[in-house]
DNA sequence: CGACTATATAACCATATAGTCATATTGTCA
DNA sequence: TGACAATATGACTATATGGTTATATAGTCG
């Protein structure tokens, strides 16, 4: 086996810990929603239609993992992308998907002779 | 709100899916271990320390996922990356984890006076 | 102040899954 | 064939977490 740069248990889990904010469909609608721009909670609920408590524990969840950032505005809180870098992150994912279907299909259609 | 594509629950899911795989401490290690060659079940346990069952049913999920190849060679099985786009992934994801800290530090740092 | 609105949070339940142990399967070799 | 080695799998436990309901908190307005 090559040798390879050590990675410490803590790199990893901070890693994995990046990668399981981004595994939840819920919390990705979510930063689809905000894109480039600020959303309040009430606007993410409705666009989304989860429960308001449930949009706000992702919320939380996303601000601790300093995705998002959070403005306070009156009665309302505003939210937004704070770390573009996860589009880029969806993006090659869904490249890398969608290449795999493509494979997958094409294997199909040898399979069934044509 | 700015008008974006639309993005259907099951897309949101596979990408999900896919950020799940690699939300794994172990399963990252596994990764990293396999690098660009192919290495047996047995030299992963022992590389990684982890039992030989919890190894064979993370590399079930990873096969499943797309992410390794599987070759099998008599007594052994050899499993390799097939899917190397996950290590962009996971160097993107470490770009962006650094430049969070080390933001946190210069706040820090200004915090405390200089 | 009191009524109202927006957001956050606590308690709870249900589900998913990582790890482990025991066992099954598969292949080798004597 | 029987003993052995490598890998996979089923059963089980413990833990984490998503969703929901109810409630708390904070801010606005009359």
């Amino acid at each position: 086996m090559k040798k390879r740069k050590e990675l410490t248990e803590e790199v990893l889990e901070l890693i994995a810990a990046r990668f399981r904010v981004l595994a939840e469909p819920m919390r990705l609608r979510i930063l689809h929603t905000l894109g480039e721009e600020e959303v309040s909670v009430t606007e993410l609920v409705e666009a989304t239609g989860a429960g308001q408590a449930n949009i706000s524990k992702h919320l939380a969840l996303l601000l601790e993992a300093g995705l998002v950032a959070r403005r306070k505005e009156g009665l309302n809180v505003f939210y937004r992308v704070a770390d573009a870098t996860i589009f880029d992150l969806c993006e090659a994912v869904c490249t890398s998907l969608g290449e795999r279907l493509a494979a997958r299909h094409s294997a199909i259609k040898s399979f069934r002779g044509r």
